[in-house]
DNA sequence: TTTTTTGTTCAAAAAAAATTGAACTTAACT
DNA sequence: AGTTAAGTTCAATTTTTTTTGAACAAAAAA
């Protein structure tokens, strides 16, 4: 079964903590279990590794993985870096906090905003339909109130970024 | 069973529009849709309403609206209010955003933050049982990367409070 | 060329989360 | 007292999401 002689590291408790601590952030965050548990992996590890290395030491699918990593990457949490064998793909966890924050906000956050102000617009449009001027009035101010929120979200995510950046 | 209260593009009336919103904003705050959608009519309607008033407008079961309420209330999302029927419970929308978002940090993301405060100082002990200078000194690393990730969210949330608070 | 290694895709299975509904509690009314 | 209306709880069901694994593709090695 093991045709050459390399050992693989051995997963040491703090491993399996950290693994645990991300597999629980991801999960807050609204990601697979899977994808912390990756991007934990690779945080818990000194050098670079394979597809093959998360999915013997994590126990998970081959279709996990890949699939983990590629959300991983276009979320900027995980980059490919060179390393001895040429064959194979070798990855490290990102770490700048800037960078993770700043993906998950352009992959997670921004399109639900802006489907959100879509939708904000169509509410305006409805509004115009209603001539009973009690209730246009009543509307009118709810919908006034939804675009104070969205006032307020546009200006706290470049805010937030700023300042994660830092 | 909905009355179809999604996918409907041109012809919704104005408070289906306003269920749809919030029953996407719920599930994009990681909340489940029959929240949002309780949210939504609430928000959306002239008068306070009981429950049975949800129960029969948004076609879900008792237990449902029941259990959304209690979440909204436990948010400070909605407040009961003093209206004609003495035997009902009347609710109503709250409407602050600095409300809102209190109660979602204080319910939904504060008891995170506080298990994560607890895992990692279980990592940092774990951290005296590595004898492998190397290997120590990385994740002492990797650890201190943490806790500036941590420091930073403990600054943000009450900034965050702040600036929606004005 | 054919074989082997590496990685992706996606339908099906498994797991997790939300929802239902019936049994139960509580409190008001007769 | 008993009856009724309002609301809660939670086991069972339904729905949604995640994970798997086998088929497939790409590219290097033999």
């Amino acid at each position: 079964m093991h045709p050459d002689g390399h050992t693989q590291p051995e997963t040491l408790p703090i491993d399996q903590r950290l693994i645990s601590f991300f597999r629980d952030g991801a999960k807050i965050a609204g990601l697979p279990a899977s994808v912390g548990e990756i991007y934990g992996l690779l945080f818990a590890s000194p050098k670079p590794l394979t597809m093959a290395d998360l999915v013997e030491r994590l126990g998970i699918s081959k279709g996990s993985a890949s699939q983990g990593l590629k959300m991983l990457r276009t979320l900027g949490a995980v980059r490919d870096v060179e390393y001895d064998n040429e064959r194979k793909a070798y990855f490290e966890a990102d770490v700048e906090l800037k960078k993770l924050v700043g993906g998950f906000i352009r992959e997670q956050v921004r399109p639900h905003i802006t489907s959100g102000t879509q939708k904000l617009s169509e509410l305006e449009n409805q509004l115009e339909t209603i001539g009973e001027p009690e209730l246009h009035s009543f509307y009118e101010n709810r919908i006034k109130i939804i675009k104070r929120w969205s006032g307020k979200a546009n200006l706290v995510l470049p805010l937030l970024q700023k300042f994660l950046g830092e």
